[in-house]
DNA sequence: TTAATTGCGGAGCACGTGATACATAAAAAT
DNA sequence: ATTTTTATGTATCACGTGCTCCGCAATTAA
């Protein structure tokens, strides 16, 4: 590999992480250049020779999350035995991941579709596509249990799978207010009595 | 009453309309003053003549929200019977409301909390407490039924408004994203299922 | 050693923001 | 008529934004 030039003085990853923080806390908008390069500890210069622009340094940031605090969607749904309890547990840890104290609150994705204005259509749309993604991995995930018998025939996965979505966006919408892991799993909970029994 | 000097050439009333548009459709950071001044078809002069300064404009641009789309969520709790029967059609009127094609869609409240960013605190806890008297009325109104014999006494007034208002957050959401109100009356159905029977 | 390549920091650019100063216009009070 | 009060339109202001230019530092290739 041998770089020709002189060497990077900062961690690319480490410095991605502290970006993505700060669009986590402030949103796309929110978070200024300033704001961005203090947190990365980097000079505007070395930001934009290392990314591109702000743009393409939220989008990095976006698949950054999805791959570590975000990750916990598709991993509980692969990871139970039943629809059911995947559902369950996916809530159990949005109620956890979402009212971390030690973290911004929510989800970063919810959080920018709502904050994004249509200034940035491209990046609204960026988010919409990971949305849309989560609740389709959730309408599978229904209709493989289906499937396999555990919901009755005439239950409807599309629905139950933007049902979820909306209670996790609703979730995420009020762990940004304040809201604790307890008011979370409460709702989490009542969340799952609309499951379609047998 | 007689004002002394000279009189205003626009209509005060209708302003406001259509700064609470402007607010609607694109949040409070989004909606910037040259766009605030054409919809409403004034200079910056008179609107910080009439309002105040942006602040004070979105606050009367809430309240009026509030007295006019947003009414439907205190009316509907008050005009139906039964606990159930009001929350389930406060779910059927959000799905309405929220999905109307000739307006911004989702609820101006909702989308502005989640838009507005740290800078503005003062705003953000004004919606915080719009949003908070909402859910108390929720609460309220389930409470009133549980105390006449609606609900089962172990049934929680507490988690159900927080369920059924985040679900609300949910829509909301979910209609910026361009749900329609099928979609929303999907959602708003599978919710009353959490409804504690007897 | 010399040249070429790449990263760095500070200064600053063009632009859009919320908000205002100023002169003028239109009404009531005197 | 003259003065006073309020509204309006134009032309800005100071500031923060995303972004870049330029001179220099640090490394490899020849």
């Amino acid at each position: 590999m041998a770089s020709r030039g002189r060497p990077r003085e900062f961690d690319t990853d480490a410095a991605l992480d502290q970006a993505m923080c700060a669009f986590w806390r402030h949103g796309y908008e929110g978070a200024s250049l300033r704001e961005l390069t203090e947190a990365m500890g980097i000079s505007p210069t070395s930001l934009y020779a290392a990314f591109g622009d702000k743009k393409a340094l939220f989008l990095a940031a976006v698949d950054r999350y999805l791959a570590t605090h975000g990750a916990f969607t598709v991993q509980t749904l692969e990871s139970e035995p039943t629809a059911r309890r995947a559902i369950a547990r996916l809530l159990e840890e949005a109620s956890e991941a979402y009212s971390d104290p030690s973290l911004p609150g929510g989800c970063l994705v919810s959080l920018n579709s709502a904050q994004c204005t249509d200034r940035y259509r491209d990046i609204k749309a960026a988010l919409a596509e990971r949305r849309a993604a989560t609740e389709a991995a959730i309408r599978d995930r229904i209709a493989r249990g289906q499937k396999a018998g555990e919901l009755r025939q005439n239950a409807d996965p599309d629905a139950l799978a933007g049902f979820y979505a909306a209670v996790m966006a609703g979730m995420s919408d009020l762990a940004r207010g304040g809201a604790g892991r307890q008011k979370l799993e409460r709702i989490a909970a009542l969340a799952m009595q609309a499951w379609p029994s047998d």
